[in-house]
Formats: C-alpha cells, structure tokens, sequence
RNA sequence: GGAGGGGUGGCCGAGCGGUCAAUGGCAGCAGACUGUAAAUCUGCCGACUUCACGUCUACGAAGGUUCGAAUCCUUCCCCCUCCA
C-alpha cells in the first residue's frame, strides 16, 4: 500500500521529534510499501494549530521554498527514492493547495465539514477553552490537510496516512472526507509523543532542539545526543530509532548498571549511521571514545582558529569560550569559569582572567571544556 | 461601536512611585555524587565592561507628571469577556 506522512516547512531542517514520523516510513517501505513524504509546502503558509495556544507567524513563501529544498536530502537518507512501485516519492501539497479556487472549495469540499464536528476537535476545542483566540485562518488548516489525504487518494492511490498523536483530528477528517468525496476507504495511524522515561520531552539539549541537517547540529554532537540516552531508555529508542534486529536488543537492555554505556554507544553508533552515513557515525564514535576514554583529543570535536600573534600575547579563557561557542555571551563565559566549570588542557581555571597563550598549545592544539561534556579545540591559524 | 479585564525576563507568574535587572516556579548551565545515566543537594541564570553596591538595555508602543515610574496620567497598538 502507499502511506503518507506531512512534515512542516516551518524550518530549514527536522529535528528529533519527527524522527519516529521518518521511522516509520522506512519501517513501511523495508516491509514493501511505498512512502510519500508529505512536504507542507501549502499548509505551511497558514499553521497548523494542534497544539499550539499561539499562532504561529507565517512564513513566505520563498522562505518555504528554501526550507523544503534545506530538508529534502534528509529523507534521502532514510528511504530510497525512485520510481519503483515501493520507492519513496516526495510531494509538497502546495501543488495542489495553491491553485484552488476558493468558491469552488466551499462548495466542493466545505459542504462536507460541518462546524459543530469540528469544534470538537481537541486541536479547536483546547485553543477555545483556553480561551486563546483561533482564526479562521487555522480554523481552515484541517479542511486543507483533510483534502491533502483525498489528493494523494487520487493521485497516489494513497490509503493510509501516519502521524503524531497531535494529528488524529486531522487525520479522521481525511478519512471522513476520502470517504465522501471518493467512495475512498482510507486508514489513519498516529504515534505517541516520545518522552525520555522521566518524563521529559525528548530532543532538547542545551543548545536547543536537535536537528537533523548537519550545518546545524554535527554528526558528532547528534552521535553525543544519543550517547547520553538516558538508562531505562536505551532499548525503546534502538527499537524506534535503529535498525538493530530484536535480539539484538534484547542483549543490551538485559545489561545492567555501569554495563548499559556499552547500549548507549551501540544506540548513538547506529542512529549517527543512519543520518549520517557510517563513515561520519565512526568517526563521532572514535571522537568521542578518545575524549571521554582516554583523554585525549578527537579529530570530530569542534574547533576554532586563532592567530598566532594574538596567542602569543595571550587570549582571555573568556574570550576562547565564547569564540568557540561554549558560551553565549562574554559574562556567561565568565561565571562558567567562576562556577568552576571551566577547564584549559583538562585543567580548571581558577581565575576569571586567566590568559591562554602559546605556551598551552600541546601538539599545536589547546583542549578547552565548559563542563564535562562539551569540548572545543582551539588551533592557530595558518 | 459600548462596558469591563489584560499585555512583565525562554515559558508560567508576582510586583503596583524609590531599597526592582524585578519574589517564586519551570526550563537551562555549572559543581558535588556517579557510569558521558537518573534521582538528590549546592551555586549560577539580561548585556557589557577596568567584575564594583559600575554602565547600558528591559516590564506592549509613544509621550507626560515626578528628584525618582514596571508601578501615576494621556494617546496608540494588540488580546480576552460581555453587550450592540
């Protein structure tokens, strides 16, 4: 059968929490269906209000444009593309949103929808007994992603459609419709939030969300997201995000306390494969190995230049900090340092402006580290 | 259009003329403990700097009153509720 799934061109990139919707596509296609992911290039322009108390600012349609060209390479890696019957297909609804004419949706589509159903949808109901205003404008957005389902009906013969739990509503209404206007039987299939098991939404780190495009987040620091898995969470996510085969898994889950690193890096190994291809994953995992390890310093760590002369004369632990991103801003810098969280070639700077100078480059390379996790090198330039 | 309520730091939410860069909670960061885990405890948590009870920016926007405003007044913008 072919299923769908839409992704939102809000950003340049997916992150984490559309990693189970990207799984279970690859999950279709290895069991020989086909999978159509579903760019929003459309809906994107009016917001999708699941979930949400606010309404979300809208984006242009050049940004869209740029965002969807941004993330296509991404679902390469997952799904093979082609035009085979179980190759996966990428289409963008805005190629049939666009041009609808808005009488004749009324009168085509809307007579299908009454309000009284739709106001009791959790996605509407929730905004309004929040009391937060909802406009027309999102009111809309799932009657077009209700007719995106019969489209890809049409077009695809697409009969089965995934998504987040946020988009039961919106897929029911696909279904009803399909059924309507098409004499269609169409099926629906949503998965859970995953949630790390204390509790916390997964896919946020100190920097943010995790993405998936490597401009964005590195193979190595993706490889490190997953490195620190938290312990009752190592199996689940091999099963979710992983292609490791069950007993496999097993193996590792029955691995008890200071053991279960060895699932973590099997779990980071193979989700890093999987995005970023095996050479790169390796080469996060060597990184890390020796950081953490052995001390020693990965060729994956991130890194910043200096000048010479500018070492020479000595450069502020401060300064270093934020120049490599370990620090927002200067004063963060500072209070990292005061805090003691601060170190220079593994050592803990004590004092707040304490210089860095040629004198610390150890096989050309300076190790700086705000806490125990994050690294940076710093290089002279040249 | 009318009446009432409201817009505070990443979020929630106090403050209602000085002692407010602004209580508290959440999130985040660091330290301790560990296993690059969780839980717990401690510290930090606007920016800048010569790191000081300094400077700047900030409590929807713009003016004003005042020695002094997030706090009072005026106008404007936005949101909510009820009425039309």
């Amino acid at each position: 059968m072919t299923a769908y799934i839409g992704f939102d061109a809000t950003a340049d990139s997916l992150h984490i929490g559309s990693m189970v919707q990207i799984m279970m596509l690859r999950r279709l296609q290895q069991t020989g269906h086909k999978p159509l992911p579903l760019m929003g290039g459309g809906t994107t322009k009016i917001g999708d209000p699941s979930g949400k108390d606010e309404t979300r600012k809208l984006a242009d349609e050049a940004t869209i444009a740029a965002n969807i060209a941004s993330i296509k390479p991404c679902f390469a890696r997952f799904l093979k593309f082609g035009t085979g019957p179980t190759d996966a297909t990428l289409v963008n609804n805005a190629d049939w949103l666009d041009g609808l004419k808005y009488i004749d949706f009324l009168r085509d589509i809307g007579r299908h929808f009454t309000i009284n159903k739709m106001l009791t949808m959790d996605s509407v109901k929730l905004r309004l007994e929040r009391e937060q205003p909802l406009t027309v404008l999102e009111f809309n957005y799932m009657i077009l992603q209700a007719y995106d389902f019969v489209e890809l009906f049409r077009r695809y013969n697409c009969t089965f459609q995934l998504g987040g739990a946020d988009q039961w509503g919106n897929i029911v209404q696909g279904v009803d419709l399909g059924r309507r206007i098409a004499g269609a039987e169409l099926f629906g299939f949503t998965s859970p939030l995953i949630t790390t098991s204390s509790g916390a939404k997964m896919g946020k780190t100190a920097a943010g969300a995790v993405w998936l495009n490597a401009d964005r987040v590195a193979p190595y620091d993706y490889y490190q997201f997953w490195r620190n898995t938290e312990d009752g969470d190592v199996g689940r996510f091999m099963k979710l995000f992983t292609d490791l085969p069950l007993p496999e898994i097993a193996r590792y889950e029955a691995l008890q306390g200071a053991e279960i690193n060895e699932g973590k890096k099997a779990l980071a190994l193979e989700a890093t494969k999987l995005l970023h291809g095996d050479a790169a994953a390796a080469a996060a995992a060597e990184t890390a190995r020796k950081t953490f390890e052995e001390g020693a310093l990965g060729d994956a760590l991130p890194s910043i230049d200096v000048v010479a002369s500018e070492l020479a004369t000595g450069i502020p632990v401060w300064d270093l900090l934020k120049r490599a991103g370990l620090a927002t801003s200067n004063g963060e810098a500072r209070r990292l340092i005061k805090g003691g969280g601060a170190k220079l070639n593994d050592a803990k700077i004590a004092d707040e402006n304490h210089k860095a100078t040629s004198a610390d480059l150890k096989d050309g390379v300076i190790k700086l580290a705000a806490g125990k996790k994050k690294y940076a090198l710093v290089k002279v330039a040249g």
